[in-house]
Formats: C-alpha cells, sequence, structure tokens
DNA sequence: AGCTATTCATAATT
DNA sequence: TAATTATGAATAGCT
C-alpha cells in the first residue's frame, strides 16, 4: 500500500515476511481497538504467526468473547476448559475494572443508565452537569472573543493599510495590494463553516 | 482517517455509529484477510456488534483457532510464563491506552483541559451537556414524583387502616397496630437524609 | 528501526 | 441506503 502496490499472496522472502507480519499486525490490533471503541463492539482477536507465536487482543475479555460465540453458534461441539483460562493477571484486572468503571462514569454522563441511581446521586450528577456546562460554556464564550477580537484588529490593520495605499500615486500597486488584503481576510478565520454564529464582524475601530 | 480527523470514543449519534461500524468492520476484516495470506498467519476474529449481532472471520477455522487458543494459553501458563508476560503486556498496553483516552474524554465532560479544543468542538461538547443534563433532570424529576406518589399511596393506606382500628372495641389490638404501622412509615423512605428537598408529605387522598 | 512516496481507508457529504 | 470524494492513515520499499 505504499511505494508500489502489492499482490496479496504469502511474502516469499522470511524477512520481508516478518517486517510486513509485525507492522500489519499492530495495524489490524489498532483497528481493532479502534472499532470497538467508535461503536461499542466486543470483539476479540487472535492471531499465530507461522512460527506459532500467538497474538491477541480482546474489547472485554478473550475468554468472555469466545465463550458468548459459542453460545452464539448453533453447533456446540467442544467443553471449554475454563477456570485455569479465565484467570488472568493482577494488573491487568485492575486496569479492566478501571475502564470499567470510566466507561459507566461516561455513560452516566451522557445521561444514559441512570435507573441503577439513587435520587441523591442523580442530583449530585445535575450539578456536576451543571459546573461542567458552565465551564464549558465560558471557555467557549472566550473563544469566540478572541476570534471576534482578531478580526477586529485584522479589520483595523485593512483600514490602515487602505488609507495608505490611498495616497500611492501609481494605480497598479494599489490594485495589487487591495488583492492579496483581501486573500488575508477571508483565509484567516477558525470559525466552523456552518451559519450557527450570529456573530457580526464590524470593521473598524471598536 | 478522512475528511477531518475524528477522536477514538463512542459515536454518539446511533445512526452515525452503525455507518461507521459497517464500513470499519468491512476494512478491518480485509485487513485480517490480507495479514493472514501476506505473512501465513492464523487468524480468528469475532465481532459482537452493540446490538449483539455476530461477525466473524477465520482464517482456517474458527473453531481450530479457538482450540488452538486455549491449549497455548493453558500450555503457556503452566510452562511458560515469560511469553504470557509479553502477551499480557500488550493487552496491557491497550487497556493503559483505554484508560487514558477514557480519562481525557472524563476530564472534558468535567469542563477541564478545554484549551486544546477548537470553537466547534467546544460548541459540540456544550450541546452534549445540554442533553446530558437534561437526560439526568427528567430522570431525577420522574424520581422524585415516584417517591411522592410513594409517599401518598402509602398515607392512604395508613387513613384507611387507622378508620379501621377506631372501629375495634380492644385499645389492646389497636395500641400494637399504630406501632407497626409507623415503622412501615419511616423506614421505606429513599430521599436522602440531608434537607435538600423541599418536598412536603401530604397524607390523605390526593 | 526510521523514513517517505504512495496506496488505502474512510469521514463527511451528496 | 448507497456512492462519491477529499483527506488522514497505513505501509512497501529503502536505508
Amino acid at each position: 500500500m505504499t511505494r508500489k502496490r502489492i499482490q496479496i499472496k504469502k511474502i516469499d522472502n522470511i524477512s520481508s515476511r516478518q517486517v510486513t507480519f509485525s507492522k500489519r499486525r499492530k495495524g489490524l490490533f489498532k483497528k481493532a481497538q479502534e472499532l470497538s471503541t467508535l461503536c461499542d463492539a466486543d470483539i476479540a482477536l487472535i492471531v499465530f504467526s507461522a512460527t506459532s507465536k500467538l497474538f491477541e487482543y480482546a474489547s472485554s475479555s478473550m475468554h468472555q468473547v469466545i465463550e458468548r460465540h459459542d453460545r452464539y453458534s448453533a453447533i456446540h461441539r467442544l467443553d471449554r476448559p475454563s477456570i485455569e483460562l479465565q484467570i488472568e493477571s493482577d494488573s491487568n484486572n485492575i486496569l479492566r475494572k478501571k475502564v470499567e468503571d470510566k466507561t459507566r462514569e461516561l455513560r452516566q454522563m451522557n445521561g444514559e443508565d441512570l435507573q441503577g441511581l439513587t435520587l441523591q446521586e442523580l442530583q449530585k450528577l445535575e450539578e456536576h452537569l451543571k459546573r461542567s456546562l458552565t465551564n464549558v460554556s465560558k471557555v467557549k464564550d472566550a473563544k469566540f472573543m478572541q476570534e471576534i477580537s482578531t478580526f477586529k484588529r485584522k479589520g483595523v490593520e485593512l483600514m490602515e493599510e487602505n488609507q495608505r495605499l490611498k495616497q500611492v500615486p501609481s494605480l497598479i500597486h494599489a490594485h495589487s495590494y487591495r488583492q492579496s488584503s483581501e486573500s488575508i481576510l477571508s483565509n484567516s478565520s477558525n470559525l466552523p463553516e456552518d451559519g450557527g454564529s450570529n456573530t457580526s464582524l464590524k470593521l473598524g475601530l471598536p
């Protein structure tokens, strides 16, 4: 997918194959993780290299996804040796718990899954959201003001430049300068393109 | 990865999420297939959508890869903890990244660390918080109403019981019944203990 | 391992 | 829902 298009067939050269395996594996795992996060999907990915090394990823827990898969599948051929495989390292469990907690917290901050909360917890959450909203609005408004100031300043600069240009006798120079001035104004905006803003730009001194 | 860079976090809009899920899933499966072919790897990929639909890919057979995975895990758990640690650290890193992402998102939802956001992102965040707040308030008010109804109902029941008791001649019976009735009232409340509530309990029919 | 010219994947839009 | 397109990402070939 770069320097040259390649055919999707087994790579002959062993070391090239290993390099590609390492690179693409990394990419694949990243994509799996992204899909899981973006779309709230439960994903398990198992990769055995040609040399029989195992690499794996599971958005929740490998065992859980596999069990779910087995249940889902109509054919149930094998009883899984379960208990040992379920045991995971402490640090992993701690991280998993952390992710779980934060996910729940985010859901509740999004106004979802609120049924389990007590009235008191709901009141606290409501107050929290109000504070957050106030903060965000404040920062947003400050940024708006900043944008407006920038525009005003640029406007003043343009006015001043225009004044100077009007005093230059050569028509050719005056024309070309005016062109470049316009491009400065139209390219320097960071405002969103949609028409949501009702801010009006006033050229001239404030 | 196109028109604009996106943050890797759960997509709010449901239909966008479905579209993205469909596109990225397709991409992921393609990459898995390519890796398998190019590098002679044995791969199993299981994806459950948020709506619990199953999508799967296996370079050989799903069952075979899963069995191989279980065997590998079991063997290496007993014999070679070092490779286990290698796998674990991969999965650990992914988890760590996840925690990091969610922490950032929560900070922003809390109205912190907003300086890096564009005006447009700030507007979106503000709208998001407004929606969340509306939801939380709605659920909280519903719970309030529910509590009030419960109290009213209990009040009515007590009144009725009282009426009945007044018609019972025995003083001893009447006394003990009244005691137990009071305990029902005082223990069944889920209201917060602090004085934040201005809800008044009206005994009697509404 | 690191770099970049390219191809690929896909977010926004239609 | 499906197709298009502009652009951000992934990566093949080199070093």
